[in-house]
DNA sequence: TATTGTTATACTCTATAACTATA
DNA sequence: TATAGTTATAGAGTATAACAATA
């Protein structure tokens, strides 16, 4: 999403600007992301599963509302990802309808490498700045996607 | 990417907190713009193909590379594409093997009409931030995300 | 009646392998 | 020989529609 549009030299309040910026940080990371998710056999779906449930028991229902995703969707994320022994589902006690999804002992393990290569492979962009400028960056980053939104 | 770990609290370089948020503002972006897409029945592929032709005429070979995809995954979209007649292909006179791709202009205005709504669709998040902290913001990332990277 | 999850179906996205044409 | 692009193939990701079981 870059442009040369002459309009974006007297933006004043910044909005077309960091919408530039932010896109190509985006597919930045997305680029990130998905190679390190393909580095271990997993698209970025599957790798967000993993990410989810590294902390959490969840519903098919629930994790698919997350993800922005229909709940068919899921079935087959979830079967594939159970199928490679990486999580498991179980029948919800309290609701007769409802499954639940977690993590196997090798799904945790592979989670947690995961999250180390993340950081070694986002390290060059993060290491371009210094420690103050990533904290404000991370505080500007939580105001503007924050939990509020 | 959102985790509870312990280790996080005294993270004095900032470096996992970056990387939760960043993590985090990336699917939210990803999202709006799947968004956009979803709702011009598009992928998100198409969209950035149509954003990096908006003022390039530019090779398949080139496309594929930018985007990080095999030439064989190109060829599919931009067929599929050209039959929507969004853009268009044409051989390059400097390379009997190469071909070149651009926008029709159906798919120009398509392209014009997507960044407007973009803008749009990430202003609730832009709007959380005044002026200076969008400026301030888009420096950041593009340090972190910037030409060289 | 509404919700949860699955299955069947169809299409897009994607990579690999094999091919043609050009450099 | 190497590069540019296409085609064939196969598998994953995705949504829609129809369904069964439960609430």
């Amino acid at each position: 999403m870059t442009t040369s549009d002459p309009a974006r030299d007297s933006d004043a309040s910044g909005q077309a600007e960091l919408i530039d910026v932010l896109v190509q940080a985006t597919f930045m990371t997305v680029a990130v992301l998905s190679g390190v998710a393909a580095d271990n056999d997993l698209s970025l779906t599957q790798l967000r599963v993993l990410a989810i449930l590294r902390d959490r028991r969840v519903r098919m229902s629930a994790l698919a509302a997350y993800l922005g995703l229909d709940r068919s969707t899921m079935s087959g994320l979830v079967e594939r990802a159970e199928k490679r022994g990486l999580l498991a589902r179980a029948p919800d006690p309290s609701d007769g309808r409802a499954v639940e999804v977690f993590l196997t002992g090798s799904g945790a393990e592979l989670a947690g490498a995961l999250y180390i290569r993340i950081e070694q492979s986002l390290s060059p962009a993060t290491g371009r700045l210094a420690p103050a400028e990533r904290r404000r960056l991370a505080a500007l980053l939580r105001q503007m996607a924050g939990p509020e939104g």
